[in-house]
DNA sequence: GCTATTACGGACAATTGTTGTCCGTAATTA
DNA sequence: TAATTACGGACAACAATTGTCCGTAATAGC
């Protein structure tokens, strides 16, 4: 969100942006880099070097974010525990289909993904600098200059 | 769903059960003991004890299920790390209203449980058996009476 | 070309959360 | 009274996440 409230061309570094929100620099490091790696930012090396969107906020959802960072495989696993169900026959060990339990939650898996796909960056970029005063805007601006 | 799946008035003990699904007994015993908590299974003690469904089938949802095991409170906790950021002016500390991303991931948070509330545990106990062979199913209603 | 700055990525340590185990207590049935 | 069962606390083992360190490659400015 931040790299989206900032001017196009204005990279920001790691060392910044960690500072910005109080997390460890090699830390969000990592996870910069896998929004490097998932096309939803574009990196500069060399002095002012940095991050920035690789598209416009309404083109990134909140769901390439999330699978960016946690990847796209359900947050449902299936651990296939019906296969030591002592009363198998032989023949019922196809287990061709998903188990029913499974589908379920992966149907739920979806119902969240789909509403994450729904929301863009740009949905709340507005509604960020609700009730923020004057003064914090201010040392925003200065804020981004400075790095 | 094996509950669902037996006479009513007979009980299954965590033992059976934690062989039937190939787990080990206790870590079963303690989801079945928050089942129990959460009103979704009922408890009987002494030999020829154990648990039943609480309500029909029909009314226990997966949500019911999931929110017995892993609790009521969103998959995604705020950090609040907007609290680091340096250009806040000390007037736009007050953070009365749910921050906008927060906001987002609980709404998805929220889909996700929509997802699990509409689907019982009725709506896959017939599925379940689809394409299971008669051997299976005598096999099942053999290790019941045994059990 | 040299130096400072930056991202990148591998390896690993620290921390936390989940999973699995043990054991004593209370309740129930025969 | 003895056997069986659920209950719940404490704790150990394991896995996942989070956090740290360091060497390499790329870039900008001098």
């Amino acid at each position: 969100m931040i790299l989206a409230s900032v001017p196009k061309g204005k990279p920001l570094n790691s060392k910044a942006l960690a500072e910005f929100h109080g997390v460890p620099k090699e830390y969000l490091s990592k996870c910069l880099q896998m929004l490097s790696q998932a096309g939803l930012v574009t990196t500069t090396t060399g002095p002012h070097g940095g991050y920035s969107l690789a598209k416009t906020p309404d083109k990134i959802s909140f769901l390439d974010v999330v699978e960016a960072i946690e990847g796209k495989s359900s947050t449902f696993k299936c651990n296939e525990i019906r296969r030591n169900n002592p009363c198998l026959a032989k023949s019922d060990r196809k287990f061709s289909k998903l188990c029913d339990i499974a589908a379920v939650m992966h149907e739920a898996d979806e119902a969240w993904r789909n509403s994450l796909r729904e929301k863009k960056l740009s949905d709340i970029t507005d509604s960020l600098l609700d009730g923020v005063s004057k003064e914090t805007v201010g040392n925003f601006i200065n804020w981004v200059d400075d790095h």
